[in-house]
DNA sequence: CATCTGAGTCTGTAATCAAGACTCAGAGGT
DNA sequence: ACCTCTGAGTCTTGATTACAGACTCAGATG
């Protein structure tokens, strides 16, 4: 029983991926977690089509990893702001994953642009692979693929 | 000076995104390093749709993250495989984060499917955040950003 | 010689994206 | 009251890209 025996899409990779696996998706997320709040912000910033951007945000409301809550500022009009939730700030682990190897294998001549720090130590923060016997997996641990009950054949 | 006023392509998640950016091209490369290697194994897998895989496969090998390399095997006629390389093998904690995200928030009602171990203990592994004075970020601890030389203003 | 298979390429249609114009409501100025 | 500005979209019109399936081509197989 190999791996292509079963179900790419029952993955939970590839369901994750059917929420982020686009080019702006990620870039949202980025942006929310650094702050960026509003519709106008984002596009400006994103370089996004308007209309793409109204699709994504529906989207990642639609899938909870964005709360849509309307905002009333004294003397201004009512407008509202996108926020992450709970479940998309846990994609944290994941960004900095992804930030890790562009630093490593696409960072420029000045090298990486921005860095994550502890707020507490100011370390920079990166992602690891433990397992949880507190083993940190270097690249060349090995690691194996168990099927576990939640996994389907393929159709 | 804000975030948004930095360019948002000069950032690593942007560079990363670039790349990977596309509902496939995580997936192929997850199924690289579950040990798929070949063309008709990947489309057959993924159902992805041929031409698009010969464009993923295409970019992924000119960015360095796959090797395409002939394989002769005796009676066989010569053939290739795609293996990933040492940046692309770097690619695992993100693919484990993203993993872990799906596990917890799409995980269907048997679990998830297949786990990832350390093979000499046998316990499973996940991404985690660490700065690198050894302190573990957990979901709640603040993190800052911090911008360095590599950034770039906007255009 | 006919058939099979791996690894694509080609083709026509459907879906997405990009860029910019247009809309709409409320606040501010005159 | 009227005009203008702004935030947050929606609409429209090409340009790209994806999808499904047919077609190709070379070397092994019978």
């Amino acid at each position: 029983m190999t791996w292509s025996d079963y179900s790419s899409d029952d993955c939970s990779i590839a369901r994750t991926a059917q929420i982020l696996g686009d080019r702006w998706a990620v870039l949202v997320v980025r942006d929310l977690f650094n702050g960026v709040r509003r519709f106008d912000e984002l596009q400006r910033h994103l370089g996004i089509a308007r209309d793409v951007l109204t699709k994504r945000l529906a989207l990642l409301v639609d899938e909870g990893l964005v709360e849509k809550r309307p905002v009333k500022v004294e003397g201004e009009r009512a407008r509202h702001e996108y926020v992450l939730t709970e479940p998309g700030r846990e994609l944290r682990t994941m960004l900095i994953a992804i930030m890790d190897w562009g630093d490593r294998y696409r960072a420029g001549a000045d090298g990486p642009p921005v860095q994550i720090r502890h707020r507490e130590c100011g370390a920079p923060v990166h992602a690891r692979l433990m397992c949880t016997d507190g083993h940190e997996i270097a690249p060349e641990t090995r690691t194996e693929l168990v099927v576990m009950a939640g996994a389907r054949f393929r159709g």
